[in-house]
DNA sequence: TCCCATGCTTGACCTTTATCATACTGCAAA
DNA sequence: TTTGCAGTATGATAAAGGTCAAGCATGGGA
């Protein structure tokens, strides 16, 4: 439907980009920030356009610039889920390493600033940068770690244990961004919400008004302000009073 | 609990090792293959014991050569979750990557054969064999795939849909090591599978009946017989009839 | 400016699946 | 052999959350 990555290119500068630090953590000196320079391409995207398509052969890594971009898998059924939202400083398109074609579709939830890394030049970079590497398998790392995180979301939370980890991994990765960790505009939709977390749009209404009602947040539409950071943690680790979970 | 890794080892080489083309996929030649085996140490680990457990400094890859590990991730609350079965040829200790501490807990269901695959000794190899840094990113790249499709199957399937994807699942990788597809041993537990599955061991149970009262499967305990393989699909791909999921 | 579509909310109701209870099986230790 | 226990099975009941229905905002386009 919507056109893939053709809007206008704008250079940057891996140099001064301000998630650097986020891309490719504590690992790059100047020098070798100037190599990877030469192979990014920062493109802005347009709010809803795709990065790739699950079926698109995988030529490139995505560095979220600004905005946000949601993952998706789909099935045979036609159910589709959405795996992850990666804010700025995120890299998107692992999902392609298995097979060199995605996996996954990547879709902005707004307009957005994207860092296309082509692959084939990341290759070679890896071979000339030491410790590149090693950066690309601690991202990847980390991906599996979240998606083990979110596994364990889906497999064992109920609804409010569900929200309320939502919740506080928006608000960590805005506090890691030195953005506001208690307020901030939610970029992605309740049905996105709904979907990432497998419950109905209703449900997440429902709590997002019930979290209200009980002090713990401020919400209105997708701007959301956490009034009670504790009580949300509570919420999580919250043992039914003591007694075991059965299916655990 | 139990003890880790200090039973008996058994050098074993990855030359003859006839599950080589799983771990490191049609990647390497009689030459490379002679190179991993220098940094390859197999060992026998007891059923029930770890071959890592979450908060552990991650030192090695582990390659299944027979019998059954799961990886499972915890979170605050005691909740765990069983992330991934992993059948002989399979690798297991990417979740080590990100912060070089394990975040899952790797534990064998039977007693097991393991190749120890040093990280330090890894390193090396993939800096003088061109192609095993691709491999790597490969087998990452599978290990985050199969990730999003249970992420999929816990957000978005019902019970029945859960289990036929996972007898399907056993059966295509039954097949994939040339044992029969349609008759197995399950190495893990109802309760294993109901973990995984994100349900309750009682439902895994009556679930096993309803299949077989409905001639799909025979079962005794652990042994699975697959009568109607289409069936088994025909469950998963079920569109409600041709009607959208809302929560999808 | 109005209109329509999309997203969000809220209420009523119902289905699915968890929970609780109980019993059966088979293996392992005493 | 007996005993105990972990794993499995199955029925009855309940709760959580999905589904359906209706209405209210809101914002972009005519």
């Amino acid at each position: 439907m919507n056109k893939v990555l053709n809007i206008e290119k704008l250079k940057v500068s891996c140099k001064q980009c301000s998630l650097k630090e986020l891309c490719f953590p504590h690992g790059m000196d100047g020098d070798d920030i100037t190599k990877l320079d030469n192979v990014v391409d920062a493109h802005s995207v347009k709010k809803n356009d795709y990065l790739y398509r699950e079926g698109d052969v995988c030529r490139a890594l995505y560095a979220v610039r600004s905005g946000c971009v949601k993952t998706t898998v789909q099935n045979a059924a036609g159910d589709s889920q959405i795996v992850g939202f990666h804010l700025p400083g995120e890299l998107v398109g692992f999902d392609g390493f298995a097979t060199d074609v995605h996996a996954c579709s990547a879709q902005t939830l707004e307009t957005a600033s994207v860092c296309e890394l082509p692959l084939d030049n990341l290759e070679n970079l890896c071979a000339n940068i030491p410790g590149l590497q090693k950066q690309m398998r601690r991202i990847m790392g980390i991906e599996v770690n979240n998606d083990h995180e979110l596994l364990l979301l889906l497999g064992k939370m109920n609804a409010d244990e569900k929200l309320a980890t939502f919740l506080l991994n928006v608000s960590l990765r805005m506090k890691q961004r030195n953005w506001k960790e208690d307020e901030f505009n939610l970029s992605m939709s309740r049905q996105d919400i709904a979907n990432y977390l497998g419950l109905a749009v209703e449900t997440v209404s429902r709590l997002f008004a019930q979290f209200q009602d009980n002090g713990i947040i401020k919400v209105d539409k997708r701007h959301v302000e956490i009034i009670n950071m504790a009580a949300l943690r509570e919420i999580i680790s919250d043992c039914q009073g003591g007694t075991q979970q059965r299916n655990g």
